[in-house]
RNA sequence: GCGGUCGUAGCUCAGCUGGUAGAGCGCCAGGUUGUGGUCUUGGAUGUCGCGGGUUCGAGCCCCGUCGAUCGCCCCA
């Protein structure tokens, strides 16, 4: 019987050339940008106990048992794999003993996360985050650090132009219960007009009403209150000193009263980076303070703030594709110079060049090769050139062919 | 979980109102002796996503299924 073809899992995808590069580019300036603020990378595992998880998110509807890759492993125990990053280091933080002493800890990831949900442009079931929390900091310094860390990345990757930092602040909680009790009450007052959608929001988790796409809805949402009424003078001095640490280090904000976050360890800021270059999943990077997650995984309180970001998103957003490196191509002409063209190509490879020696092929194939491999210059032996200790050193863009000692071709080729 | 659109050679796609498939690119082999990228000649390639149904006959119609894509829900 014919079996279906073998493919990915549905909203999996392999990354394969420019699809690497474009990952391995964004990743690789995240790390180089945290490392200057004085991030350290950790990698914590792919999966952990579902309660890791399942903690984080509290009891949060069926986000738990719809939209995470749970499974039973062969001890019984609920396994998990990762949706987000930030409870795992939460874990990883009280599992290692880390917080009694060097305060605060500033962490920098990057990996897969899977999330089962119905894929659609730049979101899929694995798909890949970087991150970065700074633990155990309750300074405003902290928010504003970790925000201009991730502008930065996003100024090194050249797409900050078509970005927007969209900032918020949810208060301490004394004053968030005021403000859900008054967006209640406001939502309440206009319930026949809502969606059904926001009905069912307004029962559930009413601060999402806020950002409900429905057009009636929005219109409602317009004349809702704003949490500046309700916050408490140190929530507000709190916000203040944010933005005024963002202004001095450069990074421009846009204050949106509309962003929330669901969840009850959040709390003080919550900021979105967003691009309307992407459709619906505007959203690159997001982030805000969660003081109450730590305790939650068994730690002392520890005030902390971070954010992570979609490196598929980010990738989409590069302008040009990252070029592939350029090898040089040694070619012998026959099996007799085989020796020396292997010599010669670990001789470039210990300068620091990439070098590529074809395996098989007469010279006209090995030309070709050198060509589709985008090889920027080929070196030719043949036994003219071994038997005179020479090499042709052919410039691929140019056309140009010089005979010239090994040594000096090696020496042309690092500059 | 819900809805729209789509699924034909490796890739991008064409295929009229149903009559058992085509182009471009790519690939392979030539255009004589140790030289690629341009040019030129020739060649191979598809169970038309998968399964079922209607029909004398289906790539074209119907049902199901898998997948892609865009959006909704959700967004830790």
């Amino acid at each position: 019987m014919a079996s279906t073809p073998l493919q990915p899992v549905r909203g999996t995808r392999d990354l394969i050339g420019e699809d690497f590069r474009r990952y391995h580019h964004v990743v690789t300036a995240a790390r180089r940008i945290t490392g200057l603020y004085g991030f350290e990378e950790w990698a914590t595992p792919i999966f952990e106990d579902t309660r890791v998880f399942a903690r984080s998110l509290g009891e949060t509807s069926d986000v738990v048992s719809k939209e995470m890759y749970s499974f039973t492993d062969r001890g019984g125990d609920s396994i998990t794999l990762r949706p987000e990053n930030t409870a795992g280091v939460c874990r990883a933080l009280v599992s290692n003993g880390l917080t009694q002493s060097n305060l605060p800890r500033k962490v920098f990831y990057a990996g897969p996360m899977f999330r089962y949900e119905r894929p659609q442009k730049g979101r899929y079931r694995q798909f890949h985050q970087i991150g970065a929390e700074i633990l155990g900091a309750a300074e405003p310094l902290a928010d504003a650090e970790v925000i201009a860390a991730g502008w930065n990345i996003l100024e090194a990757l050249g797409i900050s132009d078509g970005v927007v930092l969209e900032i918020n602040t949810l208060g301490d909680a004394e004053s968030r219960d005021a403000y859900r009790t008054a967006l209640v009450a406001h939502f309440t007052a206009h319930k026949d007009s809502l969606s059904e959608d926001s009905r069912i929001r307004l029962e559930k988790n009413p601060m999402r009403i806020l950002d409900s796409k429905d057009e009636g809805d929005r219109r409602i949402v317009a004349t809702a209150p704003t949490i500046q009424p309700y916050l408490t003078p140190a929530a507000s001095a709190f916000f203040a000193a944010v933005l005024k640490h963002l202004e001095t280090l450069g990074v421009p904000t846009r204050e949106n009263p509309r962003i929330v976050r669901g969840l009850d360890y959040y709390s003080h800021t919550a900021f979105e980076f967003v691009t309307d270059r992407l459709g619906a999943q505007g959203t690159v990077m997001a982030g805000g303070r969660y003081d109450g997650l730590v305790e939650e995984m068994g730690g002392p309180a520890t005030p902390s703030v971070g954010w992570a970001a979609g490196v598929e998103r980010l990738s989409m957003l590069l302008a040009a594709s990252p070029a592939a490196p350029r090898p040089v191509a040694v070619i012998p002409v026959s099996e007799a110079q085989e020796p020396a063209a292997i010599q010669l190509t670990q001789q470039l490879r210990a300068a620091g060049v990439t070098a590529e020696i074809a395996y098989k092929g007469n010279l006209k194939r090995r030309m070709e090769r050198a060509n589709k491999i985008g090889a920027r210059a080929a070196l030719i032996l043949g036994e003219d050139e071994v038997a005179q200790g020479v090499v042709q050193l052919r410039d691929l863009d140019a056309g140009t062919q010089d005979r010239i000692p090994p040594a000096e071709a090696v020496a042309r080729l690092i500059g």
